[in-house]
DNA sequence: CGGCGGCTTGATCGGTCTCAAGTACGGTGG
DNA sequence: CCACCGTACTTGAGACCGATCAAGCCGCCG
């Protein structure tokens, strides 16, 4: 259960020194963090941000995969969520933020002021609404984390491996930008656990282990049967 | 595991209907939903609203407690929150709702249309700014949840008491409004667990339940220290 | 006083964790 | 190209925590 904290290459503390020249973009409807955002590549397992320091910006994952945790007193580490590309993530109401943010793997990352942001938003009810709106989607995904948590350990693989399944869509199969460890603290089971029902379902012919971080929805009436 | 549905006295459809008259309002300082919201009671275990039906009022509990609530396919119910008096709940950034809501004892409720508060809200920026903030609270509420859920039922239960203590605060006693089942189904726990383990909490002098829904925090230093 | 719902307590069962090997894979250097 | 290594993953055996099944208790209301 104890998981060691990642080496960090790169802290929150460092970004206001890197703040970077703005950046083209070649649409025309786009949101204001696209408009405002400071493109920084985040190595794998590097320090986004970390819990309780201030939330002075927010990010949007362009490529790549980030993970939210907390680290519980004992060492246990608890995964709040997953944000993949096109996900906004540490837009906090508090000042601080709630938990601590790393790369999962190598990810390109729009940085933007907070306060430019809600400066924006004063004066614009669009910008405004899109807060919200983002703030409520999160509210959403986290209110589904809630109910995969009360779940068998089979039930939440399988709920996992929808959710993944669903958020990038690729056929049948689907591509996991984490480790086993990460999706064991994101489900709250082991790693053993999520490797023996992972196996569990492949012998059910539900689901096909391509390689380790390739997974092949076989049954996806089974999954969502099993989901609840 | 297997826990009925109350029976429902006043549902969600039926709110249109009943519509009320103005609600005077004797503070200066309030919000958009105070201005506006309509005083509705339900009754204990009557349904607010139903997850999937249309999302077109929010809510502010004026007294009393509100569970929000999903049913699995199994038949388990998982509790998302209780919301207690100043609480809004039901504000959703979908159409639908994403939960149930019922009353844990007979409460008062600020009823608001939500095409009403978006209007404003597209209006007034100090509106929007706190639709946006309530939503971003209610974030970070369901954060800590998702922690809880991963903890041992002792840390779970002892969380569980000193999160009420917080937000009812009432010397070192705390006034439980909600039964044993609901407590278990929010902490995905079973009644039996939940009662054990509070046996257990009186049993190490941690607390003493004066009754079985108030309960004397005796030492919450251990609790906190349990809490993890 | 009787009955019923909510709560507590006890005994046993089972799913997940823990501890412990063993295996596959990607990278590095020869 | 292969040998080696380290990391990630898988698999196995046994322990333990919370669920389940089953009584019993308490308080409230008729």
């Amino acid at each position: 259960m104890f998981v060691q904290t990642p080496v960090q290459t790169v802290s929150s503390k460092e970004i206001a020194r890197r703040r970077p020249q703005a950046m083209p973009s070649d649409h025309a409807l786009i949101g204001p963090i696209e408009m405002m955002g400071a493109p920084m590549t985040f190595r794998r397992n590097s320090e986004i941000y970390g819990e309780g320091e201030q939330a002075d910006y927010a990010y949007k994952v362009v490529s790549g995969a980030v993970r939210t945790y907390r680290i519980l007193a004992d060492g246990r580490r608890q995964i709040g969520g997953f944000h993949l590309a096109g996900d906004v993530f540490g837009l906090e109401v508090a000042e601080q933020h709630a938990f601590s943010a790393e790369a999962v793997s190598e990810s390109k990352i729009l940085v933007v002021k907070r306060s430019a942001l809600m400066a924006l938003a004063a004066r614009d009810s669009d910008v405004a609404r899109e807060l919200w709106t983002l703030t409520g989607r999160e509210l959403a995904r986290v209110q589904e984390h809630i109910v995969l948590l009360v779940k068998t350990a089979q039930e939440r693989v399988a709920g996992f491996l929808l959710e993944m399944a669903d958020r990038r869509p690729a056929g049948d199969a689907v591509e996991l930008p984490m480790s086993r460890q990460d999706i064991a603290d994101y489900l709250g089971l082991t790693i053993e656990t999520v490797s023996r029902t992972l196996s569990n379902l492949e012998n059910e012919a539900a689901i096909e282990l391509a390689n380790s971080r390739r997974i092949v929805l076989r049954n996806r009436p089974a999954l969502r049967e099993m989901n609840g």
